[in-house]
DNA sequence: TAGATTGTTAATCGATTAACAATC
DNA sequence: TAGATTGTTAATCGATTAACAATC
């Protein structure tokens, strides 16, 4: 089987998928603000996105919204939530603990929103066994073990940019399916396997190209 | 990430200029391996992109190539980093020094990429004064007034989602036109302000659309 | 009811790809 | 030269938007 996903779940667009995440986040926040009820131009009007997109989106996993009223925001936060797996927590490791790896695995925003990390793993003997919120640091003797025996399915990869491509080898290989990489260089992997890049560097050449730097240096 | 539409004049797709850092990185990756020349499909098949749609991107900004031979890679560095405006190092700051900020302010590997974390900000009186990386944390009331004096065009806002948005704020009116958004929640800004977000979360959900949780939990 | 807003269709807009003459 | 690869065109593919009947 070359793909994991049904046909009908690889219907809808990727591009599609990669909203639902932001559309949940300005959902969560409006209801923390006690809103009850929202429409697609409100929400549209937030995040800079068309109404229409957000009807469009929405329409491929069902009819969630109201004529006349909208969206019941805690409803359509079900919804979401159902549509990405997020009815259960999914428990993540972190490889590197370095300080990304210190400030991912100290920050207490994951749990609320569907992930949990649990571990946490280096190969520094003097970090091995110091403990970070809760979570004691392994040894990278123990990665393989580890994702086996615990069925491990995410990870946080906050490596140097050198070992990232054997490190994801060796997720991969024990059974990751989802890596979230700091590192700034690409990866390769099997088509089953799920890569997010966060490079803050790319992110702030890409803005550059807008940014006048005339009166800069 | 989202950015300003692109200028009308400049014609140039947004989603373009976005794939040019990759381009870059992993330019940047075969040079210290020692590669001097390369070919858009060895470029493509490194990331995962067809030949055709490197050469039809990198087409919108010149003719960079040799029919034959392809890719000079030092001089493609070069030419990227023109248009990128990157052939000078932008001072940056970070606002929040809690862990993430802290990590920022660690990481050593803008410099050679075209950025320098040189301030960083914070409200806590018991963080004001230490140095990270050489770097002394300042009080966030000296904020408009050091963006201002340092003419401070570009920010890593690592704050609470709760301040985000006001500090936001008070950076686009001091003059900041690129901020990089750690916290999970969308700002609103000026048309001409570009905002990038890094929201781990926000990825993760992504991923877990495609991947199988039945012997997760 | 009258106003508001959905879900959906068709049209528009934009991005990607296949193909190939040019040429190193 | 012969093989390789570019830059570009036209076709294809896919995503976004405008518009509106349905209906709360």
């Amino acid at each position: 089987m070359a793909l994991i996903a049904p046909d009908k779940e690889t219907q809808i667009p990727d591009i599609v998928i990669g909203r639902l995440p932001v559309y949940l986040r300005a959902l969560s926040f409006m209801h923390q603000q006690g809103k009850r009820t929202t429409s697609s131009s409100e929400l549209g009007r937030r995040l800079g996105i068309s109404s229409a997109q957000i009807r469009k989106d929405l329409s491929h996993f069902g009819e969630f919204g109201k004529q006349g009223t909208g969206y019941h925001v805690q409803h359509l936060i079900k919804e979401l939530r159902l549509i990405l797996k997020l009815d259960n927590i999914w428990p993540v490791a972190v490889i590197g603990a370095g300080f990304l790896g210190h400030a991912l695995a100290s920050y207490n925003g994951f749990e609320e929103r569907g992930f949990q990390i649990r571990w946490i793993f280096d190969t520094d003997p003097t970090q091995i066994g110091k403990v970070i919120n809760g979570i004691t640091i392994q040894s990278m003797n123990e990665l393989e073990n580890t994702i086996e025996l615990k069925h491990i399915k995410i990870a946080l990869l906050a490596v140097p940019a050198v070992h990232a491509q054997s490190v994801t080898d060796r997720l991969v290989d024990a059974g990751v399916e989802g890596i979230l990489n700091y590192a700034p260089i690409n990866l390769v992997v099997p088509d089953h396997v799920n890569i997010g890049y966060s490079d803050p560097v790319v992110q702030l050449q890409h803005m550059t190209y807008y940014i006048n730097s005339d009166d800069q240096f």
